[in-house]
DNA sequence: CGGCTCATTGATGTAGCTCAAGCCTGGTGG
DNA sequence: CCACCAGGCTTGAGCTACATCAATGAGCCG
């Protein structure tokens, strides 16, 4: 931990914010968070709207404050797939260039705390740590890139909504110990078209396996959004994996 | 560049070394290179070999010189799944800590450069460089696994055979142009099983898919690993992407 | 109330899997 | 030098998991 400053020299806004404490800002100092927060602006855009491309985040960057957003990756035809999930505090926005086509919109309401290029590469250069940040944030979703591609690759229908739902109800909350079998309780961040898009299937079949999950007790629905999991065990279980 | 350094200084097996141009040791300067190298290890070892896991690269790091190397996730039933494939120069193995199953194997004969965990760390506290050459290769990698879980989740089986002839013949040669429409030719690093794996499928398969590119007259096929692909720009409209 | 969007459910079609047989090719030993 | 074998590849026949097409329901808003 870098940031052994005097509390009281921390923004107000960065207080509380997930981003200090795991994310990228967590390697600034009081005196480095007062800089840069001068140059952030917060905002809370609606679900849909669209984070990437020639619009917003090509000479800006933000960390997720709050909300989902998705990543995504489609073919001339219109063909879909949702290549990563991002939750706060992970950080939104490439270093250096970007040349693969990827789309980032907002799978929820998000809340952003954004600021300019030129104030990353500022960084970057002048506290060590941010980029050691960057770097871990990008192996992990390495890591989470190639678990998915297992999952895409070779998973059945019903196991990839299980490990859906089971990476949801994981990253709901990260500090929960999932071996205590106390039931989790959580509403979806994706429609079932995302869903699909998400997992490599159709919006039927996706449906399909949702009413299977449920009809065996695995799952309880409400509204088709809501999901409680009585038994992340069992849940587990329905992934293939372990 | 940071390798302003007297050219007569740096040992003779980094000098045609491609890692020292593209890879992680570009950010050295020769009197670096000197050092780190008295501590390298150069081996080539043959295909099948084993990589990673509890034996070789928990404590070691490499760079590759020559070969391929393919990364991949297996599940309990013995379902497996490539999730990268690896090339000079990128570098082997984790910064940090490796907690993701990850197996990683020669898919060809490969020549390695390997140091140990101790070297790595302290090039990445003196030398700055060397992190930001590491964050690339990783968002490289990152990328390359989105740009797969597209062809995994939504192609068909004769695009996903498309796009790997297509990735394997424009990584044979970075520099070359692929709009020139020159024949290429190359000998394919997998065998059927193991691009089964990476493309989600039976190998039966992608053999019914390389036959059919072959009737088609998209590839030629010599011995079922010599490929020749006459007209680049065909093989690219089969794999539904541009 | 009518017109959305999102989700569920059913009926039918098909791409790719499974099972099974046979074929090259390269290596080994008689 | 040929016979044999093993591992990798191809090809065929039939099956099934998932996609496609189509209809209906449930919440939501103007």
């Amino acid at each position: 931990m870098s940031d052994t400053s005097n509390d009281t020299d921390i923004p107000e806004l960065c207080r509380s914010c997930e981003a200090r404490h795991n994310g990228i800002c967590g390697a600034l100092s009081g005196k480095e968070l007062k800089y840069l927060s001068q140059h952030t602006t917060k905002k809370t855009v609606p679900a849909g709207t669209e984070l990437v491309g020639e619009t917003e985040a090509a000479e800006s960057f933000a960390n997720i404050m709050g909300g989902v957003v998705k990543l995504s990756k489609m073919m001339p035809d219109g063909r879909q797939q949702i290549v990563g999930l991002q939750f706060a505090p992970d950080f939104l926005g490439r270093p250096f260039q970007e040349t693969s086509s990827i789309t980032a919109e907002a799978a929820t309401a998000v809340k952003l705390c954004a600021f300019p290029r030129s104030k990353l590469d500022a960084m970057m250069k002048e506290t060590p740590g941010v980029e050691q940040r960057l770097l871990r944030q990008t192996l992990k979703e390495l890591d989470e890139a190639r678990q998915w591609m297992l999952t895409l690759g070779r998973k059945t229908a019903s196991e990839k909504v299980a490990s859906f739902l089971y990476m949801i109800a994981a990253q709901i909350d990260p500090e929960r110990d999932l071996e205590d079998n106390l039931p989790i309780t959580f509403d979806l961040p994706l429609t079932r078209a995302d869903i699909a898009d998400f997992l490599g299937m159709t919006i039927e079949t996706v449906s399909r396996q949702f009413t299977k999950l449920r009809k065996e007790g695995i799952i309880e629905l409400e509204q088709s959004r809501h999901v409680t999991v009585p038994d992340i065990q069992r849940l587990r279980d329905e992934t293939g994996e372990f």
